[in-house]
DNA sequence: AGCTAGATGTCGGGA
DNA sequence: TCCCGACGTCTAGCT
């Protein structure tokens, strides 16, 4: 990892155009040649950088006065730092990093909902996770205590795509006389308004999900064994 | 602008939960508070971070054997950084960013084919850009050779929730009489087999768009003044 | 390698 | 403020 604090101006071509007029900014390379360039606010978004893969070559800029980096990768995407004046430049090691874990995503809700069918209706049971069609996988078809079939889309936001991603499945599984009729099932931590409202247009019922709950209900059966 | 490398745990409590492992890694601290936790490797994004508007406070560990970082913001999301040994701790005034430049955007295409529109259709013209519906403006609404009218969707990349926008608009201004029946178009400069076939069963036309020859075209004019 | 869906998406514009 | 769509979206997982 190599920290340069740089008077600097750059400039982007590729899937668009960009330029930043010369500024101090601090100029981020990491150990996979990548680099990103951040201005003094936002903690997210560099102002520019590029991917790896890709390689960096570091020159004299032609009238002496500075350094020109020239950044690029496969796709010939490109990226041309010009620094005219360094205030810092320090390089360190840091290894391989360990790596995230995560807990809470969608991926998670689905297992715990899966483990929980109840919690979204009286007498429901799981069919099977991740059912798949040919338009992509459902992610949890269940049956209700009638013994009729249910299509759940979990989401962890509940948007208006969401209600559309389910209402395709809906209409490819009600095509299956195996299956059909197919009522459909709506859950997230949270729904807005207008995703609700499209859903109850379309007769898909809505459930707002208690993370915490679901997963004290799961804390609860492990604590048993 | 703060740099910190350090051999740091870190944690996240928020819209999700997540935990960082022990390890050496660069803390990124921002004039607006906003701070950001890198590996060594990728460029764009950080492995953990806290957006502005936040607050940070500094704290010494209770067991004295290192600093405990704790961000906050106003929704109460919190991020906890434990520094174990700091390896390289300076401050840089960097000042506001002139900020970036850019060019061969969206709205770009949207212009082009505006005044082309006789590359989507021999004989066609334009009613406008960004007519206005009820639910948000139709990119470009126009007309065919027999005078029927047109609604294009114009995406760079073409995806299935582009279809289902141009098919809510379609919806919807097809209820108006004056301009009903009205045909669909959607344009992108490269589009997902999966977007093409749910716009083809919905009757819905696809075109893809060669941007840099429409910018030739656009050039040529130019080239006559 | 290509494609799809999720994301602590972030960011900007308009009602 | 919320809502919605664009983004050099990025990124992980699977075919």
């Amino acid at each position: 990892m190599r920290l340069v604090i740089a008077r600097c101006s750059v400039d982007y071509v590729g899937r668009l155009t960009a330029h930043l007029p010369m500024a101090p900014r601090l100029v981020l390379v990491k150990a996979d040649n990548s680099v990103s360039v951040h201005a003094d606010d936002r903690a997210y978004k560099p102002l520019n950088w590029m991917s790896p893969p890709c390689t960096l070559k570091e020159a004299e800029a032609e009238d002496g006065g500075g350094r020109v980096w020239t950044v690029v990768n496969k796709a010939g995407e490109k990226l041309i730092i010009t620094m005219e004046e360094v205030l810092h430049d320090s390089s360190h090691e840091l290894g391989v990093d360990p790596g995230l874990i995560k807990d809470g995503v969608e991926a998670h809700l689905q297992e715990l909902l899966a483990d929980r069918m109840e919690t979204l209706g009286e007498g429901w049971s799981l069919i099977r996770r991740e059912y798949p069609t040919a338009i992509g996988p459902v992610d949890i078809l269940g049956r209700d205590a009638e013994g009729g079939t249910v299509a759940v889309e979990i989401k962890r936001r509940g948007e208006i795509d969401g209600v559309e991603q389910l209402t395709r499945y809906l209409e490819l599984l009600n095509r299956d006389p195996h299956l059909a009729p197919v009522q459909g099932l709506f859950a997230a931590q949270e729904i807005k308004p207008q995703a609700r409202t499209l859903a109850t247009d379309r007769g898909i019922r809505c459930v707002t999900l208690d993370y915490n709950a679901l997963r004290g209900i799961e804390d609860d059966k492990l604590r048993l064994f």
